[in-house]
RNA sequence: UCCUCCUUAGCUCAGUUGGUUAGAGCAUCUGACUGUUAAUCAGAGGGUCGCAAGUUCAAGUCUUGCAGGGGGAGCCA
């Protein structure tokens, strides 16, 4: 049996090749029937449909039947036959059963029934076997490699930028420490401090937050470029659309100016939903199915639509004028609040929206400053159901203002200096953003905790597996 | 971190104003059934009621603390 390649199931429920030999691997899904003849749902994760399996039990020793079992991995070797029952169009006649892997069926969690998406999370181990999450994770494969995909044809570059790193500039959130030092009995100063330059960078060094800025220095040498890799934030953020380690998607663009930005995120996140539904659509039936019925139609909407484009000042003005009485009062200054942002996706416009030109003061220091004094160069895309998907910026490419801005923040020259470096020499004019893959994921999947579109999350008090 | 709700069998849950031996469905096990579709039917086993303390003649039920989880908020992607 192991000499003959295995047949992928995906591939054998669109065969009509009846009567071929067959040979399949995978997992049991269930097995029912009486003594005289058995029914295997088995499942090799290539596709979310299992198929039926006929086992004629006269043919078969009883000891072998026994251990297969709802989690057990068995081979089959048949024949490929058109279905006598009403739920499928293939099925094959087993001729020959290896147990792999028995799976006692009094310990073994996972159940013929429906499950709660908390209890797969504390056995996240082995929450891939469910079709809830064969297919969520097929699908965050096809999203990532449809990013892999969309950005080669435009001509952008992959830049790996680093994971470690010894700035703490781009100001996201608190980060994680990453030393080499012995825990019990570090090096310390006279102050009191620990002595990191005795550490194994020399210097103190966290987990990346950003590769924006490295993205940045790529931008002005090969023009495009993004970066994909994971992120780490070390904030106390316990909600359903926050890890403490996620995928972030950063392109990174030289020439090009806020509306050229906003044009790129509105078409990037276009392709993806519709490379979704031409490359998952079994996948999204599914989910649509089971957990969101306007999944596919929300996902549809999105492609038929063109996102609205206002500033900030804009939407303030809306918000004022809607009537609705706000938890958190709007006011100009003031950062919009997630019910605001709700309001404008979901109620006033009732899609995808596009805010731009937000008062300096409530973003980074590295937004290209408008001539008003007052507001940077800001676009923050608002998806309905899960918020901000992608924050991004034109950047500010002049050496002066930068810097000056930088003063005005307190952040250390010296930090930064490899990052002037690009204003003071041949600077250009450039924007890019960020796009959360684990909120796209949300999005695209209809699931609605985000611990639940990665195979294992880390969020406060939770790094198991 | 804040607000709020939850924690009872392997899973999902019910459990009345505090009162005898804590229940159901599914799962598991045993048996029946010649093609099933979350198979069906019959029977059986399965519980430190999250942990700790308190109130009470009596606590799954009331109080306090702790832990874990859900939802909302903040931080953000």
């Amino acid at each position: 049996m192991e000499h003959t390649r295995r047949n992928k199931i995906v591939d054998l429920l669109k065969s009509k090749d009846f009567g071929s030999e067959v040979l399949v691997k995978g997992w049991v899904r269930t097995k029912r029937g009486n003594k005289n003849i058995n029914f295997i749902a088995l499942n090799d994760g290539s596709v979310i449909h299992s198929i039926q399996v006929v086992v004629e039990v006269a043919n078969f020793d009883e000891n072998t039947l026994k251990l297969v079992t709802t989690g057990s991995c068995i081979a089959v070797k048949g024949t490929l036959v058109e279905s006598m029952g009403q739920g499928q169009h293939v099925e094959i006649q087993a001729k020959a059963i290896e147990v792999y892997g028995t799976a006692d069926n009094e310990t073994y969690p996972l159940q013929k029934k429906g499950h709660s998406l908390e209890f797969l999370r504390e056995i996240a181990h082995l929450r891939p076997r469910t079709n809830t999450f064969g297919a969520v994770l097929r699908i965050r494969h096809a999203m990532a490699y449809g990013i892999h995909k969309y950005f080669n044809d435009q001509g952008f570059n992959y830049l790996h930028t680093p994971i470690i790193t010894g700035s703490d500039a781009e100001g996201a959130g608190a980060m994680f420490r990453v030393t080499a030092l012995d825990d019990k009995n570090p090096p310390m100063l006279p102050d009191g401090h620990v002595d990191y330059s005795q550490d194994f960078f020399g210097k103190e060094t966290k987990l990346t937050v950003s590769g924006q800025l490295e993205a940045e220095l790529g931008a002005m040498a090969l023009s495009l470029v993004y970066t994909f890799g994971p992120t780490f934030r070390a904030e106390n953020s316990n909600t359903p659309r926050h890890l403490a380690e996620f995928w972030m998607v950063e392109p990174e663009m030289a020439f090009y100016d806020i509306h050229d930005n906003m044009d790129l995120a509105e078409d990037f996140l276009k392709y993806l939903i519709q490379y979704a539904l031409d490359h998952c659509y079994d996948d999204l039936e599914f989910l649509n199915k089971m957990y969101d019925n306007e999944l596919i139609d929300r996902l549809k909407g999105v492609l038929e639509c063109s996102f609205e484009r206002l500033s900030y000042t804009e939407a303030v003005k809306i918000l004022k004028a809607s009537g609705q009485s706000w938890e958190f009062p709007v006011d100009w200054g003031t950062d919009l609040q997630a019910e605001h942002e709700r309001y404008l996706v979901e109620k006033h416009f009732g899609k995808p929206v596009i805010l731009t030109d937000y008062p300096k003061e409530i973003k980074a220091f590295y937004m290209k400053q408008n001539e008003d004094g007052k507001t940077v160069r800001a676009m923050d895309v608002l998806f309905p159901k899960i918020g901000e998907i992608i924050g991004g910026s034109q950047r500010e490419e002049n050496f002066d203002i930068l810097v000056k801005r930088i003063h005005e923040l307190n952040i250390p020259e010296k930090d930064v200096w490899w990052y002037l470096d690009t204003r003071k020499f041949g600077t250009a004019p450039h924007s890019g953003f960020g796009l959360g893959f684990e909120r796209l994921i949300l999005f695209v999947t209809g699931m609605s905790n985000i611990r639940d579109v990665i195979p294992f999350p880390r969020t406060p008090k939770n790094a198991e597996f």
